[in-house]
DNA sequence: AATATTTGTTAGATATATCTAACTTTATAA
DNA sequence: TTATAAAGTTAGATATATCTAACAAATATT
């Protein structure tokens, strides 16, 4: 029994994915930053690109940035849709921590059964939102992005709601959780010390909490 | 980011799991069955074989027949609760049939995380079978054999109870499905015919439904 | 018992995905 | 503007999992 993948191989998904991941507005993204991301070694990064684009999934041409072609980019919302859909499963419906599902999510992301993630996304409501805030691709691969600021560029004084976190690794999440930090979240900027830009914050029932300017640059908030 | 996988590869866990499927009594199998149930070549087998060996996981040795070893029956019982525990959760949580969970689970046996089936385990309050009735085995690889007996073994007056389904195929169950044949089901034997075998049963609303050899060679049931 | 068939093994090829070492191109700093 | 560093490519090796062709052993048939 040949184990059934799709049009794409497990590896091939996971470039796919981390192309798209890794684009900012440009929608460019160089070999080492990508090999770095996924840690590979270059040339091993380099004739997966040669394949790829010998697939029409990838633009490329020596020494030039990494892009991905439309139909790149589709293959990739969609691996994606399903990663974020089977982490506000994880979450929604079995009772998972939100620092717990991502690591699952990575390899359900690969299964192959569209039906499976249509059943989720039903049971789910149709959500628009993964665990984290980070949007989930339609099935047509179109994104809904929301305008977010970073914490780290607000002002004293001003009221805030948590919207989503950039950084998902457990570790962060954690400390969030410790926090009592979650997404829907109203928070009041209280002060902001100019020498290490660390703020101190107030929501809930945590009347001054202070946060580092490396955590406030993780966390993406809505001005309401 | 080397894709996650436990001890063992995707390949080998699934002939684990078809060594551990398809021994009998006796607990062995063919090089040659093995192949024929894989669709993978006999060479390829013989060498998978001597990998298996070296990791102690099955007794190899030329022209012999194979048999898993205590450990390698562990692993292959772990990736068959894996697989059933998902069927029954497909079904009993996220409302598939019985016909359509198949494929799905013969890929999500392979998710390395012993978090998301305890998770189901739990959210599915411990099932000892899964939607076919086959016997979910335990943590330790224990497998709670039930005593069935096949419907064509069954006599004209006999009252069973259907328990478990031999062949999980999709068409097989879809024309159970049309028979509104289904697990936990009275049926009551009317007649045989001597000639082809073939069984009249009654059961629920179908005073006399025709089922053929082929049928009820496939349907165990519990004489009660 | 001799022959034919089936089953299993060996040897060698192919595809995928990875690596290291050596080299080239591009970008940065003196 | 040359020298240095960083980024990227080429070439060749390795590991896994598969295949086909040829041969050998075990089993079945005459
Ligand atoms: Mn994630
Ligand atoms: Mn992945
Ligand atoms: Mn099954
Ligand atoms: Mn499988």
């Amino acid at each position: 029994m040949t184990t059934f993948r799709g049009v794409n191989s497990l590896a091939e998904e996971n470039y796919l994915k981390a192309l798209f991941n890794l684009a900012g507005e440009s929608g460019v993204v160089n070999v080492n930053e990508l090999s770095r991301h996924l840690n590979i070694k270059m040339p091993t990064v380099t004739s997966m690109m040669k394949k790829l684009s010998a697939k029409n999934l990838v633009h490329y041409e020596s020494y030039k940035p990494l892009k991905l072609t439309e139909e790149g980019e589709k293959r990739a919302a969609a691996i994606i849709r399903k990663h974020r859909l089977t982490e506000m499963f994880l979450v929604e419906k079995m009772g998972f921590g939100w620092e717990q599902v991502h690591d699952i999510a990575e390899q359900i992301e690969h299964i192959q059964s569209p039906l499976f993630f249509e059943k989720m996304d039903e049971l789910l409501g149709f959500p628009k939102f993964d665990p984290h805030g980070s949007p989930i691709p339609d099935k047509d691969g179109k994104i809904n992005w929301k305008e977010f600021h970073k914490l780290s560029d607000c002002k004293p004084g001003e009221e805030v709601i948590l919207g989503a976190v950039i950084n998902n690794s457990s570790e962060f999440l954690q400390f969030l959780n410790s926090r009592d930090l979650r997404l829907g979240l109203s928070i009041s900027i209280l002060s902001v010390e100019s020498f290490d830009k660390t703020m101190v914050v107030h929501y809930e029932n945590h009347p001054a909490e202070t946060l580092s300017h490396t955590v406030c640059e993780r966390l993406l908030v809505d001005k309401q």
